[in-house]
DNA sequence: AATCATTGCGTTGCTATGACACAATATAAA
DNA sequence: TTTATATTGTGTCATAGCAACGCAATGATT
């Protein structure tokens, strides 16, 4: 009944030999965001053979960085890199593998993997987030053997193990750096306009912020540019253009915005 | 000309039998803090047979939650337990480990371990950070089988592998804690006076507030009480006795104190 | 009793912030 | 073409928090 599908030689090695490849027992997750309709999405694949969707996440090889790890999954589930890639929790619950749900992925070429084997182990993960531009010509090109798709950070259902917890640690983490770091520059296209800025903060915030304090709060960071540019097509009034000032945006990422003390 | 000394027992555990009670390649480290001396200082073991600290780190076990791995190191090397223990960052650089530690670690009871033994394999660690109180009865009653030494953060020196970065991290991750949490309860005796818990914000902070405002925002916070007792015996007028409301600083550590948006 | 460093409590001015007013404007409806 | 409407640009005002500073009270020392 069930069709008997050739396993993919990469897939086959990781199963075989991927304890001499990779650091046993550790992964790193990466909790991709983008904006997208006023909402934030977090970028799910479907994990085959189940209704389960799981974040993107990799094996850290033996002599790689784990940075470079969380980076490798980036950019092969996105496209895009060296971005602005943060560690921001480990998961380590003894019980939060779930060797079925390898089993079941192995299952759709006839493979059960043998019960030692280092895949059924416990793993501990490493999460990163990431903030992504939807608009980025680099995204369109994602190609993946897997169904990837982008899902409504309020509307999470169906998560593989912990990974709804790992991403509302992540939006947890986003909201905090909120407060000190300059958050926008990767999730915005390179124009926008304020009222667009705003909805990006109203949203990872969830809930309202004032027009006018908003504007006058954002500006007075100096990581702005206004542009000599108005957004047409608009049903109103047309609301100017602005960018991030790179340069002061990654002056105000190292030092900070504040520093309440 | 060396002494042959008998390995212990649970030494020699760990070497031969430690993959099959841990998990490889996972540690962690813990930078337990404490405030002596108007310094900030930091928890270290000296390293058998080098002239090297080491920051108080152990194994994760198979089936231990990872908090419960760190907890355990904490009670071990300081008597206290239960206690804010904070998860900060990840350190996992391939080549953050150096095997001659350990060798030179066992090469004390006359054992060379082989080559391709798991101590000796890429460790990434965990970190973690603790406060603990000087005064606290619990912590003189530590025993410790290594010589163990409370070095000022501001004189580090001699340092294992990363070990020096990790506490500067630690140190980092406190600082911006500073500014939401409540910080303090763990590391002050259960009565103070303000001009010492202001001392100890300097310290952290690395440098002088003001002594009128300082008080201000702390009283403002609500997690102080006032006690009708003052500190006789210094040279000068004698300061008034605080302890931390218990319950409002739980609460406060769950809410944080303020939320810049 | 006088001295002195330190503490308790208060004041002032500035800045950031929340709440809100009003005019300008791009499109849609009349 | 005119009017209506929703949205944007800019500004005001009251309040709260904060940095900087003043001054009297106090406990030990001389």
């Amino acid at each position: 009944m069930a069709k008997r599908i050739q396993i993919p030689s990469n897939k086959k090695l990781v199963l075989d030999k991927g304890d001499q490849i990779y650091q046993p027992g550790i992964s790193v997750d990466c909790v991709i965001l983008g904006f997208q309709e006023n909402a934030l999405k977090v970028l799910l694949l479907k994990v085959e053979n189940t209704n389960k969707w799981a974040l993107p996440g990799g094996f850290i090889k033996k002599n790689e960085p784990i940075e470079h790890a969380a980076d490798r999954v980036l950019q092969e589930r996105t496209g895009v890199q060296n971005i602005f890639l943060q560690q921001f929790n480990v998961f380590g619950d003894p019980d939060r593998s779930d060797a079925r749900i390898h089993q079941n992925r192995y299952l759709e070429y006839g493979i059960k993997i043998p019960k030692d084997n280092w895949l059924l182990q416990r793993f501990i993960t490493i999460g990163f987030y990431a903030l992504v531009d939807f608009s980025d010509e680099n995204l369109k090109a994602v190609v993946s053997e897997e169904p990837t798709e982008w899902i409504d950070i309020k509307k999470l259902s169906h998560l593989m193990m912990d990974h709804e917890a790992i991403v509302l640690k992540a939006l947890e983490a986003l909201r905090s750096q909120l407060a000190y770091l300059p958050i926008g520059r990767n999730l915005m296209p390179k124009k926008f306009t304020m009222p667009e800025l705003q909805k990006l903060y109203e949203t990872i915030l969830d809930r309202k912020l004032d027009r006018r304090n908003f504007q006058r709060k954002m500006l007075g960071f100096g990581i702005l540019n206004k542009l000599n540019e108005i957004r047409k097509g608009g049903a109103h009034k047309a609301p100017f253009l602005y960018s991030f000032n790179d340069k002061k945006y990654q002056k105000a990422l190292k030092d900070g915005l504040y520093g309440s003390w």
